[in-house]
DNA sequence: GTTACCAATATTGGCGCCAATTTATGATAC
DNA sequence: GTATCATAAATTGGCGCCAATATTGGTAAC
């Protein structure tokens, strides 16, 4: 009754192994390619094998690894085209949930969102790189959320994760991430005055990501 | 070693055991609210403990079942929000997709296209219930597959799962049925004449399924 | 020196058992 | 007669072992 639930990290123990796994692909720790061995798995996070079977499982059901039947699981090698496919949902659905958001839009839920848009630059010069994945994260959701559509909301974090797993390529300069952060606060003007047209250029440009990306030779 | 492998479903035996219970649930052949005993789906599609295990983490991992600890599975009760959400991405994702189809459509895609809808037309009349849902599917795939955007198209079909998950209530009565028929050769109308207005309703309203259910009190 | 084949090792993946928890049933007390 | 508690049955879920398969390294032959 009175024994201790935990030391200090105990929660982190309860956790579900394929949240870790999923953080470790997310971060690039597990880089594109990877072979995902069980008995690594199992000792990196201390856990047993059917947990790691578990999580292999569910993380190539979400299409993040990919399974070779005899051979095991490694991490799936990120394509082209699928990631302008996923990029193009994205558009197509966050630029629809424009009017929604004019609609929904209050003071404080655009106090609200200056204050994860904040937050997101902060993290970009004191956080790690999943506090940083989370906080832009956190942004979004709560900007989607003004669209009134749980289930959309949901869903693009979901689809999110498809093609994130390539986090190099994409938030690899300093320079993209502070234009990431001043878009940010560029949407939130943007709803703050009623202009649904430019959220909804912002929005598109902020997903495509634009090619100042540095083709390194 | 001259041993019979099966006496006619041989196949099927080799099939996985997540499609089984998922055809199953979408047939309507466990309805919602059914509590999924793992002793019982071993027996019902002659399968090992941690195939079924493996089978309802999936499907709870798709959100079709509900997983209480403990006390286990269940098959998801429909929301009537969520089916409203789900229905209007739908119809985000689809009607965006109405220029591209367009701008795509051959002759052979139309020949292709009639012939699925008069598959379904034809599994109305003399198909099971999931010979005659997987015609539906195979029409709306092909359909999406001229918008050009091929991990739309499997999103699509996987958000489409998320609500079938009540075929009793949606595909009740037969003038609803033989509506969506008519719908299929409408839109291939639309498309043949390159009107994308015309679609882009047309395959709204085939989403939205309006009320011309009958409230059964 | 190189290539092909075979053996040893490592890894995957299927299967079943047992502990923990919950639910149902029956008995007893009020 | 009803409510409550205890005991028994059933169900879930964690864990480990073992067979099947792939990979690697070594050896021998050309």
């Amino acid at each position: 009754m009175s024994e201790v639930q935990s030391e200090t990290a105990g929660v982190s123990e309860e956790r579900d192994v394929t949240e870790l796994v999923l953080q470790d692909i997310l971060t690039g720790m597990l880089p594109a390619g990877t072979w995902l061995k069980q008995i690594d798995l199992e000792r990196r996070y201390d856990c047993t094998r059917p947990e790691v079977r578990r999580a292999l499982d569910r993380l190539s059901q979400k299409r993040l690894v990919a399974h070779v039947p005899n051979r095991g699981y490694h991490v799936y090698q990120p394509d082209d085209r699928r990631a302008k496919e996923v990029g193009d949902i994205r558009i197509i659905l966050e630029t629809a949930m424009a009017d929604m958001m004019v609609a929904n839009v209050t003071t404080d839920s655009i106090a609200a969102l200056r204050g994860l848009a904040r937050y997101f630059d902060e993290m970009t010069l004191t956080g790690t790189i999943l506090e940083h994945y989370e906080a832009n994260l956190a942004f979004h959701r709560e900007l989607l959320l003004l669209g009134g559509n749980q289930e959309l909301v949901d869903l693009v974090s979901e689809i999110r994760q498809r093609t994130s797993s390539a986090p190099v390529s994409q938030w690899r300069t300093r320079a993209r991430i502070e234009k990431s952060g001043r878009e940010h606060h560029m949407m939130i003007d943007a709803l703050a005055a009623r202009d649904v047209e430019e959220l909804k250029r912002l929005i598109a440009v902020h997903i495509r990501q634009p090619a100042d990306i540095p083709k390194q030779v």
